[in-house]
DNA sequence: GCGCGGAACGTAAACGTTTTCACAGGAGCT
DNA sequence: AGCTCCTGTGAAAACGTTTACGTTCCGCGC
């Protein structure tokens, strides 16, 4: 069948053991010996069996990435940011996404074992009970973005407050007092966060009576309708803040249709920094997410993990950055200002 | 360290052998042992050991992807259909993307070798030299969007062509007369067979000759400077048919701001269905491409070349279908039309 | 009672590597 | 010269499975 190692020691009169010297480079075989077992290696189109090999190395040069079913812009971004991190350490990826229950998640998880060096997750069925189920204790793992708060697990946010916080903090400094904000679906972590970092920039501000939330779930059309809502307000918000940017193209769309101006009468802010924010009328201030960023630094802790000793001390809850991107919609002059 | 079948077979007073037949539900052992192992490796959380169990089996339940670097929505698209199809058979996904040349991709696609039991390609790089230099002859493998049109390899396309060619044929039956193309970066496939589509749209019509190509390179900076150019020329174009949706939305910017209506001055169309194309103004008409669907049947055909015997038929070359999106832009009722 | 067949199970080989250990031979030392 | 110590090499074990092949035992028919 397919050429193995026997059929390269053959042809170049050596044993087993020196051509698997040769070609890992090891010390133990003449300069010239190395150099006969690669020309031959390379005529016969010796690959190594990589099961094989993984099988003796305890090592299969493979993470794997357990996702959910993510929306288009944001999961490429982020198995985008992996990947490169991944092949720049010549591991492989292993990807199992949008698994539709918990179940379907921990059959995903247990088939990976004995496939990957370590695993990345990122999953709303991931929580505490479930990883000490499924999760071999062996594993090297990270969560991204997760709520479990458990010390046992290596783990890497988004700074969804810190950019809300940023995001209120500069839509007061333009002189708005009465900020709205638009809610996500209440069980996301991300939605949670962001809207408790709306709520103490407006407290910081002495404005924590001002603030308003309003219930929204991700959809362009609970955006216009939180719109419709905040219109209806007595007195009016002079900005309204909403939990992602899709609910704040809903919402802008919701003021034009009443005539009301963007960003002279009432501001708008959304939160991702889609592609799409960027061409709305009036460009859509927002936060922007570091998603490829999210990825690597996943990938690097968890390379870091897999090479540590055992008795390596634990790495803190990371968190990585985001940006605040003024456009039109919200009165400032166009600028991106990074935030570590 | 881990438990392996050695550990389950001592505690179920078992051989390994019998072990490895109850929990791949082989004959010859009792219903009653049978349970027993299985509860015993369920205890024990016994998990089999992967490559262990390819090597032996000569199968690795995992399908390799060989990706270009892509945009968000088609990337995360492809891999979505992928995956999705893959999970529903039991199957892994490698993926491998962003390779910025030849020699990236090679070293890829040879350390699949031995991990995969076949492969699904998309590369610029993969030319039938590169293939024939890389690939292992005994590795399924398809061919995604490839300009290579050997027999030797499977494929499968998307109809880039008939989705122009219907695009423009819809465009000639809104009365429109003069209509320029705006085309891609030219050495990209599926730019050559939009641009014939519209090609031989306009030929059929007999409007052969007022058939104007303009340069683009998928960017909406260039699509906005192949509007400039259109609204230059002598007679006017009635109509422009961008071979994506960002140079449709560049061309937009260029007609407002130039005073000229959309569509009653002249008419705009784009290609792929970009999420953003129906929030411009006005709503962009275009081509969408079922890219998930793309990814599902590609994964589909390659698990139809695994598990077929050797001498089977080769099948034809595929293609997958696009649908016609009208929206605004060009003056049609809103409707979606599927095109096989 | 004896032979025979089949079911249940165990033993061991095989898969393709890496790695430990042993061995040979030569160099360097006393 | 004899000893030790390296250096290059080969033989063989090990990794955790699956599976071909034995072995045992039971029940059946004669």
């Amino acid at each position: 069948m397919s050429v193995t190692i026997k059929d390269v020691a053959r042809m170049a009169n050596v044993s087993v053991a020196s051509v698997s010297r040769a070609l890992n480079g090891h010390s133990g075989v003449t300069a010239e010996t190395q150099k006969r077992i690669r020309e031959v290696a390379a005529r016969l189109r010796y690959v190594p069996h990589n099961a094989a090999r993984s099988l003796i190395t305890r090592r299969t040069q493979t993470i794997g990435a357990l996702l959910p079913d993510l929306h288009g812009a944001f999961f490429s971004e982020l198995i985008r940011g992996i990947d490169l991190a991944a092949r720049a350490r010549g591991l492989y990826l292993l990807v199992s996404s949008s698994h539709g229950d918990a179940t379907e998640a921990a059959i995903a998880l247990r088939a990976m074992q004995g496939r990957v060096d370590g695993l990345l997750v990122m999953s709303p069925h991931a929580d505490e009970a479930f990883l000490d189920e499924n999760l071999p204790l062996v594993l090297p793992t990270v969560l991204i973005n997760s709520h479990v708060r458990s010390e046992r697990h290596a783990a890497l946010d988004l700074d969804d407050f810190g950019g809300a916080y940023a995001m209120t903090e500069h839509l007061l400094s333009l002189g708005r007092k009465r900020i709205a904000f638009i809610n996500g679906p209440e069980v996301n972590h991300d939605v949670q966060e962001r809207c408790r970092g709306y709520r103490e920039a407006m407290a910081k501000a002495g404005l924590a009576d001002r603030a308003v939330v309003l219930p929204g779930d991700f959809t362009e059309e609970s955006g216009y309708h939180a719109g419709k809502q905040a219109l209806a307000m007595v007195p009016r918000p002079d900005a309204i803040f909403a939990a992602n940017d899709m609910m704040a193209i809903g919402c802008l769309s919701a003021l034009s249709e009443a005539q009301v101006r963007t960003p002279a009468d009432i501001a708008v802010a959304g939160f991702d920094d889609i592609p799409m924010a960027r061409y709305v009328s009036p460009p859509l201030s927002t936060v922007r997410v570091r998603i490829a960023e999210l990825g690597e630094s996943a990938l690097e802790r968890l390379v870091r993990m897999i090479e540590a000793p055992d008795d390596a001390p634990p790495e803190p809850r990371t968190v990585v950055g985001t940006e605040l991107v003024v456009r039109a919609s919200c009165g400032g002059s166009d600028t991106v200002r990074r935030r570590a």
